[in-house]
DNA sequence: TATTTATATAACTATACACTTATATAAAAG
DNA sequence: CTTTTATATAAGTGTATAGTTATATAAATA
């Protein structure tokens, strides 16, 4: 499953930024998500499984709990992938053609 | 269709990295698109119209072609939900313009 | 004017995936 | 030990969407 795909997902959005104020065991994470979603507990813990397997969260286990940490590599991918079109709304950057370039040669 | 829901398909992220060298029309995007992708004219024109209605290109008329062209407000969306995230792969980055012109350097 | 070219839309189909309920597994608690 | 708690996996289902072919529409060209 490709990064965007990952992100595509609201559930996985908000998982996210849960994880970005504090690390989390599922059942916390269950407990909010399965509240504002409405979906049921294996529902969530297949998104977290997606998240785990698509480099934007780690596990580490405590007992019988599994405490969910935020991992960037997923989130820095698609920020590399993006840093190529912000130069169109942000003029602070200069060498628009060359930072273009790079993006092209990069994805070979 | 959300941002994140848009860039999920590899054809689309395809026609705004051709869209950031160049405005094309319709039919050029469909020789790259559909020889590299192996999809229809069909095929390629839907998936300008996801881009044309959610923010990320715009078309302007010129006889029988439409000629597209990149627009950024899609792709600010996520640059925005992505934000808050970056200062976690992103050390301190307290002016903008400076961190991102040292970070561009770094990333040799 | 008739034909061809450029592009979009319509209607359909297949597949991916986001859910569900049921169950498994391991740790904690009683 | 037995039960309960925490979490994951299995199996099944409905729906969204990415593709298809067929067709519509307008402009260019012969």
């Amino acid at each position: 499953m490709h990064v965007f795909d990952v992100l595509g997902d609201p559930v996985r959005r908000r998982i996210l930024e849960l994880l970005s104020v504090e690390d989390m065991p599922s059942g916390a994470i269950v407990n909010v998500v399965s509240l504002e979603f409405g979906i049921s507990q294996p529902g969530v813990s297949q998104h977290l499984k997606v998240l785990r397997e698509n480099g934007f969260a780690n596990v580490t286990i405590d007992g019988a709990r599994r405490v969910y940490a935020l991992h960037t590599s997923g989130l820095e991918e698609v920020d590399m992938w993006l840093a190529p079109f912000r130069n169109f709304w942000t003029p602070k950057f200069e060498a628009l053609a060359t930072e273009v370039a790079r993006g092209k040669r990069k994805r070979r």
